[in-house]
RNA sequence: CGGGGCGUAGCUCAGCCUGGUAGAGCGCUUGCUUUGGGAGCAAGAUGUCGUCAGUUCAACUCUGGCCGCCCCGACCA
């Protein structure tokens, strides 16, 4: 059987690092920049992130926070406070060091004006935020203070890939203080549901809630929740985290106010974030082999308008028909907003732009042509169906389904998703099965396998420390809505309380 | 930061071993044909061969330094 042609080669099952990479270029969703490590993110790219973050935002808002923004240089000595934060950052802080640039004897810039102190390009800003908190912070009354703020920050990785893990990228950062260690808690809980939420209502892609164990928690947290994807290559990708950070940056920053009691007490804080990582996540979980694919409520466009021009008399009347039906798209709803629509009016051959429209990855896509015009009819095509499967319509009948088949599209990438996850998740009881689980059959080219394992851990870190260097496989939660169930970790012979979740991670 | 590889057209790369100042495919522009489909044919544009120095009559080619990128390790939203 001759291999069907797809848009983007290789496919996911031939290379999946290298289709992740020609997923993004051929979509237009970003580039390497010439600056090290740092992406360039393309309006393609860029409006998805966009939508991610009016529809965070809405969420933040409802839930009490309000956005403020805070420097992006953090004086080293902030950084220094929390002990076990400087641990966790120190090794990929960017550092300012000079004010200017002077030109020496061969008449190249050099850096001068060493300041007195290095500044940090924020690698996250619980420090900074902690310290301006300390002023904001009097009384009981100022609490609880809920912050939230969009920003770019920087670490400097040493390998990077676009959007999963580059030196500067993209998020939000919540923070939060409270009175008492109960309201942080219940903050923290709150904000991973929302992200939980977003990922599954927006980006269609299913998510465990589920917290950290020690050896992976954020540096200087008390506890760190998260919420954890599977990709199609069967690896998880952390998709959110939020932080009960306890009292140990209201410590280190004095943030403390005076309570009901009249007693001087610290604040509890919290901290929540998530990235452009997310898009990254968006195309390892719905993209395929003909390039991207968007769920409707986080696509750029909806829908994109082809007329099929064919340089003769009918144009006209196809352009004329294309713009009517453009005014009746945009009068139709979707999520509470007018459907988005594109007409693609570029001189290009029809094929090529119905196959750019593919690889971007926008929903839906409808032709017109000069039989449409007489016939009052379009051909339509959905981007979770295959490119062959578009179909004719009657013009009205098309504009008035529209947004139950946007809806159609979002449920059922978010259950396909749903399902692929949970067709390569196993409860694994035995070490031998575990270790085959995780171990590709091939060697040299390892093949996308595993998945997840719902397996029983004591809770012992050398268990942790011995199966990431063994197979690279790491805890990636403690599931939070699972059932307690005891039962007996493979691994030691010691009585668990409940399984967790194992796999490899991005 | 350790080990390996590579920098030649917008992209992917050949040429280098055996020095004589550049090539292919894709992309781009134009023309003709084709037209409900990622097209064909023809013509054309685009390179201080990463950078600095050395050897040489002559360096993309040989030698050395520097810079950058990729892969494998340690780290990671």
């Amino acid at each position: 059987m001759a291999k069907e042609k797809t848009a983007i080669t290789p496919t996911r099952a031939e290379d999946y690092p290298e289709w992740y990479q020609q997923v993004i270029r051929a979509a237009d969703l970003a580039e390497n920049s010439p600056v090290r490590g740092c992406m360039v993110i393309k309006p393609w790219g860029y409006s998805i992130w966009e939508h991610f973050q009016d529809s965070l935002d809405k969420m933040f808002k409802e839930t009490g926070h309000k956005n403020a923004y805070f420097p992006l240089f953090i004086p080293k000595r902030f950084i220094e406070k929390e002990a076990a934060h400087v641990d966790g950052f120190a090794k990929e802080c960017a550092v300012v060091t000079h004010s200017r640039l002077e030109a020496n004897a061969e008449g190249k810039l050099v850096p001068a004006g060493e300041l007195e102190e290095p500044l940090i390009v924020r690698p996250t800003s619980e420090t900074i935020i902690g310290e301006v908190f300390s002023g904001w912070v009097q009384s009981y009354r100022d609490l609880p203070l809920l912050i939230n703020q969009w920003a770019n920050v920087v670490r400097w990785e040493m390998r990077t890939r676009l959007f999963l893990r580059t030196a500067e990228f993209l998020w939000q950062e919540g923070h939060t203080a409270h009175a008492t260690k109960e309201e942080a808690i219940e903050e923290t809980y709150r904000m991973l549901d929302v992200y939980a939420d977003f990922a599954e209502n927006y980006m269609a892609m299913p998510v465990i809630k589920g917290e950290k164990t020690e050896s992976e928690r954020f540096p200087g947290a008390v506890q760190t929740l998260c919420i954890e994807a599977m990709m199609q290559d069967k690896k998880a990708l952390q998709a959110g985290t939020s932080h009960f950070l306890g009292q140990n940056f209201s410590k280190a920053a004095n943030i403390q106010f005076t309570s009901e009691s009249g007693q001087l007490e610290h604040a509890w804080t919290t901290s929540w974030g998530c990235s452009t990582r997310l898009i990254g996540g968006l195309i390892m979980t719905h993209a395929d082999d003909d390039g991207m694919v968007i769920p409707p409520r986080v696509a750029p466009s909806h829908i994109v308008i082809l007329p099929i021009l064919r340089g003769d008399e009918n144009d006209a009347a196809v352009m004329e028909c294309c713009r009517k039906l453009e005014k009746q798209i945009k009068s139709q709803r979707y999520d509470e907003q007018p459907v988005r629509v594109e007409l693609d009016k570029r001189d290009l051959r029809g094929g090529e732009k119905m196959w750019q429209w593919i690889k971007k990855g926008i929903p839906m896509w409808v032709e017109v042509g000069p039989r449409d015009v007489a016939a009052g009819t379009v051909f339509v095509g959905r981007r979770d169906q295959g490119p062959k499967m578009r179909q004719s319509m009657a013009a009205d009948e098309f504009v008035s389904s529209l947004p139950s088949v946007l809806q159609e599209i979002q449920d059922g990438l978010f259950a396909r998703a749903k399902q692929f996850r949970e067709d390569n998740t196993r409860d694994i009881d035995d070490v031998k099965e575990f270790y085959a689980f995780f171990t590709p059959k091939n060697e040299d080219k390892p093949e996308i396998h595993g998945g997840f394992a719902r397996t029983h851990w004591c809770g012992d870190p050398e268990v942790e420390e011995r199966l990431k260097k063994d197979l690279k496989v790491t805890v990636r939660c403690i599931p939070l809505n699972a059932p307690e169930e005891p039962g007996i970790c493979p691994f030691t012979g010691k009585p668990s309380k409940r399984r967790v979740i194992f796999g490899k991670s991005y």
